[in-house]
DNA sequence: GTAACCTGTAACGGATCAGGTTACAACTAA
DNA sequence: TTAGTTGTAACCTGATCCGTTACAGGTTAC
C-alpha cells in the first residue's frame, strides 16, 4: 500500500554503484566474484537480490546488505500484493 | 554481524500467533489459505516465509508483512554470512 | 575495415526452495 | 476405541539462483 512501484534493487546498483565510478559490468562481476551474467541478470531486473549478493556488494560498495535486501523486499512484497489481489483472509488475533 | 542467532520467524509465529489463541496449526493454515504441511514446515523452521506467506500472515494477525519479511530477512542474512564466511572482496567504491 | 571490448541474452545443467496432495505413524483426549 | 492433531516422508510442479558456453550487436581505436 505504502510503495508505489519500487524500484528493482538492479536500478538502484546500476544508478547508484556502477555508473559513478564507471565501472563495467565485467569488471564489477569479476570484483564480486560472480559471473558477468549473474550480475547482468540483477541489472537488468531479471534476477533479485540473494542475500549472498546483498553481502557481496555490502563488503563491495562499504554498505550495508540490509539496504540491499531491504530494497529486494520492498519490491517482492510489491509483486506479491499485485499477485494476492484481492485475497480474503479472516482475521485471527482475538481483540 | 549485529544479530547473534536470529531466531527463525516460524519460532516468532507459534509463540506470538497461534498460542495465545490456541490456535491448532490445522485451523491456522485452513485460516490462512495455505496447506497444513505449508505452515508446519515454517512452524518448524524447515522452509521460509515468503512474501505471499507475509501478507497472508499480516492480514490473519493484523500485523505487517514486512516485519515478517524482517525477521526472515534477518534469518537469511545470519545463514548466508555464514556461508561466505571468510569472503574477500575488493572494496569499489571510490573515496 | 578490422580488432578489441563490453553487453545482453539464449541455451544448456545443477542446486535449492515454496507449495501442493496423499499417506502414514505417533500422540492425546473423549 | 475412536477422533483429532501433528510431523513428516514421498512425489510432483514451478520458480529462482548460479554457472558455463556461445552468439549477435554495439562501441572504440587502429
Amino acid at each position: 500500500m505504502r510503495m508505489h512501484n519500487p524500484p528493482h534493487p538492479g536500478e538502484v546498483l546500476k544508478e547508484l554503484c556502477l555508473e559513478p565510478l564507471d565501472l563495467t559490468v565485467t569488471d564489477a562481476a569479476e570484483a564480486l566474484g560472480v559471473s558477468r551474467k549473474t550480475l547482468s541478470s540483477i541489472l537488468n531486473g531479471r534476477s533479485g537480490v540473494s542475500p549472498e549478493m546483498a553481502i557481496r556488494l555490502g563488503k563491495a560498495f562499504d554498505t550495508s546488505a540490509e539496504s540491499w535486501l531491504n530494497q529486494q523486499m520492498q519490491y517482492d512484497l510489491w509483486i506479491a500484493e499485485k499477485n494476492l489481489q484481492g485475497l480474503e483472509i479472516e482475521r485471527l488475533n482475538a481483540a
